[in-house]
DNA sequence: TATCATTGTGTCAATGTGACGCAATGATAA
DNA sequence: TTATCATTGCGTCACATTGACACAATGATA
């Protein structure tokens, strides 16, 4: 085992070298993604984050871009790395290009840690913009995935983040901003929650996401004239009390809701 | 004049020339800005737009991101450049990077024009994703100015836009959605009329970005309720028909409403 | 079998919205 | 000078939406 350990950790630091050495001629230069990953559990919005190696600080889930790639599939990629899932929904939110925001020293310290002298004009110590991506998935099945990079990557609380390197809790909030934003324009829930569901199961998704009780009643009311639910003829097994009818959404109402947007306003 | 056409050419050449050669120690790789600047006038929204000099194509005007510069910053001043303004309304809504999306023959043609050979391994000719800004400004008071590389810079009509080079009627038309979409939230106008106005001319300006005609009534109402217009005493003079009272906005609800947003939703 | 948290359904008043009426105004035409 | 008429200011009305709350039905647990 130790044996395993360390020739994995040797492969490691072999792969993060050649992208430290080869990353220049890999990577489109001074752009990076990094992606806001929200899941629904527990009653309760979560984020995943990476803890980094050697440093241990908090981070989002972020990459490079390849010369030849688009940046919605730069984004795809480092979703699919790390969770393992494909097919999810993906938005872009905002762009981050502080002069100040790239942490020069923790890439140095890091590569120090990993054995790896890093040359001050290397690549991965220029400054770097990146776009901003956020995932809304299922979080019963995303694997979430360690790399040589990170030594942990877990899911969080909204309600209790720790403080994440660079300016990465400004774009965790930008993202909860802009998600709490498109909730009253668009349908939500479909990448967040199982193909069936009850009605206070959905009802306690927007909660999470607007951080804000709402009546139960007037709830169900609104969300159904928007005629994106189906209701079905089951009700939810094995729970306390009343069982509740189950739903699903109608996906074509949902998707035609997605492209056009709910009303409102003028 | 001649002479000064010749010289002035020359000098161009130079400045331009200095750019090709230096940009990469000068400017972030790889990343660009482009500006989406509305205006208002004559009842209609307006764009403005460049005139690229030798290949004639239309675009946005846009530009390179110092070294040490917030993409903010990069972006005012483009418009500080191009259109004498300071102190506009500025906002980011989008960031392009399809690997494609960057014309590379256009500068090599360009140049060539210009007398300037340029490297098949210059910075200009590597790919770049271009960050989108649009801005809205008072049309009264900006002075369009054509730069070395423009023959000419003026105002487009929204509904009869030309085709413009590269993704840049994609990155117009986002824009545009954008706006449509934040006039749903957030008070629009205090940067695209005059300091006084009327309730037809507000109207005007909201039917032109909407594209669609609004009750004069009923529009009235739901302005006012936003309790961002101060009625004045005086009323709009010399105009045909009864004269219209004339408003101006209330700076401090306005920049609180512009903070806050208009509820709406849940 | 009684209890009780939870669900399904509905009511009601207050507010917002879309469609439209009508008199006042004041430059223009007769 | 007076009549005309496009435009403005200020409403009304029916209808839809919203927020707050009532009450009976359900069905696992005590």
């Amino acid at each position: 085992m130790r044996i395993l350990i360390l020739l994995s950790s040797m492969a490691a630091k072999r792969n993060i070298e050649s992208i430290v050495v080869n990353g220049a001629s890999i990577f489109l230069p001074s752009v990076s993604v990094d992606c806001v990953i929200f899941g629904f559990h527990d009653n309760d919005m979560k984020v995943l984050l990476l803890q980094m190696k050697h440093t241990d600080e908090f981070g989002l889930p972020g990459g490079f871009v390849l010369k030849d790639e688009a940046l919605d599939t730069a984004a795809t990629r480092v979703l699919q790395e790390r969770i393992g899932l494909t097919d999810i929904f993906l938005q872009q939110f905002a762009t981050f290009g502080e002069p100040n925001r790239s942490d020069k020293k923790f890439h140095v310290k890091a590569m120090k840690k990993e054995g790896i002298t890093i040359d001050k004009n290397n690549w991965l110590l220029q400054r770097f913009i990146t776009v901003g991506y956020y995932a809304l998935v299922d979080f019963s099945k995303v694997i979430p995935r360690v790399d040589e990079l990170s030594v942990s990557c877990s899911w969080f609380h909204l309600q209790s983040l720790p403080t994440l390197m660079m300016d990465h809790n400004h774009i965790l909030n930008k993202a909860l901003e802009t998600l709490q934003q498109q909730i009253n324009h668009q349908p939500i829930g479909y990448n967040l929650l199982p193909q069936k569901f009850t009605m206070p199961e959905l009802q306690k998704l927007y909660e999470a996401i607007l951080n804000k009780q709402l009546d139960r009643r007037n709830f169900q009311r609104k969300i159904l004239v928007y005629g994106i639910l189906k209701k079905l003829k089951e009700v939810k097994q094995g729970v306390a009390h009343k069982a509740p009818f189950l739903y699903s959404f109608d996906v074509k109402k949902y998707n035609q809701a997605l492209k056009n947007g709910y009303t409102g306003g003028w």
